[in-house]
DNA sequence: CAAGAATCCTGTCAGC
DNA sequence: TGCTGACAGGATTCTT
């Protein structure tokens, strides 16, 4: 579910709530995530307090006072709740509940259960598994063409797919990917060692300003998606391909009249979309 | 090696 | 209303 701009969103919620705060309560009611949860969970984490939170990725972070991090990560359908109060049955998918000092209740919430929980030495986060082979940040600066170029070099698979390859750049997901693509003009069935040069400068600054734009509405949502606040996100709204096929293409409509639309594909089983007509 | 398919799991929605 | 099949934000592992 969650790509880069819900992960950011969400680990800036828990951020908020948690950095700075003591850990006084833990419970796991399901081990059984995407792999189980490392043993004790609840005990690894009673009496630590919360130093700081970061995102890699699609990944969250939070370094805890003794030394080791919480790797989170939210998979299709992970939501992080937010509550007060005392504690009480659990909800439905309800995996693990932390009570901080301050009376919050934080709540990992997962239907499918392809998330994950781990924890690592905090100074070793970077060489975690799910870590080591991430490939660059999209926002940071030094996500550059020439960088993406490099690691789209020799791939004769689609840009599409390429884009979605965590190792080549790291937090897009299927909806950013096709709205970044629109976005820089270039088809997604485009061979992604043809992306150089001038489409590579259209495709960094795309994607750069997809995410930004998403992160500032506040991550978008997925029928039940929900900001850590408990807020529905509504990013979807400003969906430009996305979930549209059939719909008229925002950059063919408008005088004079032309008839393209946003089209659906598939591309190594995920659904794409996109426009045939500006989208080169 | 690279690329595509199958896989994990539950919920929702369209169609009959 | 109830049933069935398709599909969903991800990422790993297995096959070609």
């Amino acid at each position: 579910m969650p790509e880069l701009p819900e992960v950011e969103t969400v680990m800036r919620g828990l951020r908020a709530r948690l950095e700075g705060r003591t850990i006084i309560g833990a419970r796991v009611n399901r081990a059984d995530l995407r792999w189980p949860l490392p043993p004790d969970l609840a005990g690894r984490l009673l009496g630590r307090r919360a130093v700081s939170l970061r995102r890699r990725g699609k990944y969250i972070l939070l370094r805890l006072s003794d030394g080791n991090s919480l790797l989170l990560h939210l998979g299709m359908s992970g939501r992080i709740m937010f509550g007060d109060g005392e504690a009480d049955v659990p909800g439905a998918h309800e995996h693990v509940v932390l009570c901080t000092d301050d009376g919050a209740r934080i709540r990992f919430v997962d239907p499918r259960r392809f998330g994950s929980i781990d924890v690592v030495a905090t100074a070793r986060e970077d060489s975690h598994p799910r870590l080591a082979d991430l490939g660059p940040e999209p926002l940071d600066a030094a996500f550059t063409p020439q960088l993406l170029e490099a690691g789209l070099r020799g791939r004769r698979t689609a840009i599409k797919t390429a884009l979605l390859d965590q190792t080549i750049v790291a937090g897009l997901g299927n909806i950013y990917v096709c709205e970044a693509l629109f976005r820089a003009r270039l088809s997604p069935f485009r061979s992604a060692h043809t992306v150089i040069g001038r489409r590579a400068q259209r495709l960094v600054p795309a994607i750069r300003e997809t995410l930004e734009a998403a992160i500032e509405a506040g991550g978008s949502s997925l029928r039940d998606y929900v900001q850590p606040s408990g807020e529905l996100g509504y990013f979807q709204h400003a969906w430009r391909v996305y979930g549209r096929a059939g719909l008229p293409c925002e950059r063919c409509t408008g005088p004079p009249a032309c008839t393209g639309h946003i089209h659906r594909a598939v591309q190594a089983g995920r659904s794409t979309f996109f426009c045939r007509h500006t989208q080169r």
